[in-house]
DNA sequence: ATTTTCCCCTGCCGGC
DNA sequence: TGCCGGCAGGGGAAAA
């Protein structure tokens, strides 16, 4: 389950060791990974660029290349990017699906258990603006997501708030676990009404939000299931975790038990004390 | 326009 | 022991 952090993660191990470099092999080794596109085409396209850049938007990761494409990584549910400094052996990878090989040496591999995760091209010229708009909103680190931001972008939403916040096209990056983290410390619940929230509850969810994320950037991730990092190491961010996955854990604010529920179609965990359902004013 | 539902995949786990 | 349904949750498309 990687969300921004273990992406952001990703994306500060491997820029160092892969911008300036030129990449000299590309294999396919599962073609769903590239689709709709052709393996053989895009392999011919991406062989032989240099990356310029990496960057991250949201939860996805962009390889700027020197011919004015971009080559976007999306890591899915069970997605995992490994810097191999050598020719990796292929058997060691399990559920390898792909194996691009830098210039010097190295090889980047993308395994993928479910095979969700996903790898294509975004040509030259594009216009990036349009092509995220709808898709990939406010970066919730950067200056732009402020709380008054929040709340505009939260505003007249019937949906409930964790649903809002899973939206990526409103706030960019924060997948399920963070978002249990940040409501919790916000003290709202997950199915509180987007648009309902008053101004002090926007004003901490917005600091709740921003430090759930910074947390788990500084703890290189949260671990659970299947999260690697580049260099195959499991973060620390499942340790810290207070609510996500601690159902009948006594809460660490009142001691009351942790429940579980379905919101928004995802396990949500939260403590029925600290995050009132209904909130009298 | 917004919201909801379904779908894609595979491995794992608890229940019977 | 073995089978099987349910669950995991990322995003996108289709339906409501």
């Amino acid at each position: 389950m990687p969300e921004l952090p273990e992406v952001e993660t990703v994306r500060r191990q491997l820029a160092p060791r892969v911008t300036g470099r030129r990449i000299a092999e590309v294999r396919v080794v599962d073609p769903l990974l590239v689709s709709p596109l052709d393996p053989d085409e895009f392999a011919a396209a991406v062989t032989g660029r240099v990356i310029l850049a990496l960057e991250r938007r949201g939860k996805y990761l962009l390889a700027r290349l020197d011919d004015g494409a971009t080559l976007g990584l999306h890591l899915r549910m069970t997605g995992r990017v490994h810097l191999h400094p050598g020719a990796p052996d292929p058997a060691a990878v399990r559920f390898l699906r792909a194996v691009v090989t830098l210039d010097d040496g190295a090889a980047v591999t993308f395994a993928d258990q479910r095979r969700f995760g996903r790898m294509w091209l975004i040509p030259a010229g594009t216009d990036e603006e349009r092509y995220w708009r709808g898709r990939v909103g406010v970066e919730p680190l950067g200056p732009a997501f402020t709380a008054r931001r929040l709340g505009e972008l939260l505003d007249g939403r019937r949906v409930g708030v964790k649903a809002a916040l899973l939206n990526q096209a409103l706030v960019a990056g924060v997948g399920n676990i963070y978002a249990d983290e940040a409501l919790f410390a916000a003290g709202i619940h997950p199915e509180r009404p987007a648009g309902g929230l008053d101004p002090g509850e926007l004003r901490r969810l917005h600091r709740a939000v921003r430090e759930a994320l910074r947390r788990g950037l500084s703890s290189g991730g949260a671990s659970i299931d299947s999260y690697r990092d580049a260099m195959g190491n499991r973060g620390t961010m499942q340790d810290a975790l207070r609510v996500h996955l601690h159902e009948g854990d006594p809460c660490t604010r009142c001691g009351t038990p942790i429940v579980k529920g379905r919101v928004a179609q995802r396990g949500t965990y939260w403590c029925p004390r600290c995050q009132p359902r209904a909130v009298w004013r």
